[in-house]
DNA sequence: ATTTTAATGCAACTAAGTTGCAAATATAAA
DNA sequence: TTTATATTTGCAACTTAGTTGCATTAAAAT
């Protein structure tokens, strides 16, 4: 897979994430777009550009999808695994830029790890 | 909410998490249990039982929830929050009794936070 | 300009989970 | 032990996220 023409689509979801630097959810989005876009767009999209290394997404406790951009990551590899922090009271999600160890574990190989925090962001604590 | 009757779904419910050591998935519950309980009852005890601080859960990278016995929980508290451990092969998940500590972050309060790590477990490295 | 192939929209579908309500069943009270 | 009360359950219908097949549209290559 991965994306192969620079469409109107890719531009109008990209520049989606050029506005807003926090994370964004999936059902979110194809809100925010669904007048220019149709679903079925928006999550063909999205898988596509998470495959170019372009997106990265995890699932919070919900169980809701959320996408944000990468920094350092390729095709080849999803570099940029990151913690992500999302806030209780208003829901809204964003990346850590702290680096969290798992240590080793016997007789299990450790390939990748996701790490949600929960608490309180910087505007709801006022 | 909360268990208030020892009713025959708890006792088959909890009989699943006593038979099985790891976390279990929701519909993988629902699909054992589906000639005794109906699911709309599996539902609402799951989350019964995770409000009572019997079981817990959390969400994998696929957006199915999983649940599994909490060792040392109250309804006050979930004190057991530990990390779990998903196979990439073979797709089961259990707990870790490992310590993940997460930095503390300057503006942000932390309350709680999820470990999903991702890898071959002990059978599928054979 | 025409051809080729990827991308899109649409409608219909699937699967997880939820809701309202009537019927069943634990538990407390008599 | 029977009766009363309140919780629990099953069912059917619904919601919401996400997927699939297919015909149409739009990039890009020729």
């Amino acid at each position: 897979m991965g994306v192969i023409r620079k469409t109107q689509a890719v531009t109008l979801l990209l520049d989606e994430f050029e506005k807003d630097s926090n994370a964004i959810s999936s059902t979110e989005l194809i809100k925010r777009l669904s007048s220019k876009i149709n679903k079925t767009t928006v999550y063909r999209l999205l898988d596509k550009l998470e495959d170019d290394g372009l997106l990265h997404y995890f699932i919070d406790t919900n169980g809701v999808k959320w996408f944000a951009k990468c920094k350092s990551c390729s095709k080849s590899e999803h570099r940029d695994v990151h913690p992500h922090f999302q806030c209780t009271e208003c829901g809204s999600v964003d990346c850590l830029e702290i680096k969290v160890t798992i240590p080793e574990i016997p007789n299990r190989k450790i390939n990748n790890s996701h790490v949600l925090v929960l608490g309180q962001c910087e505007l709801c604590l006022h």
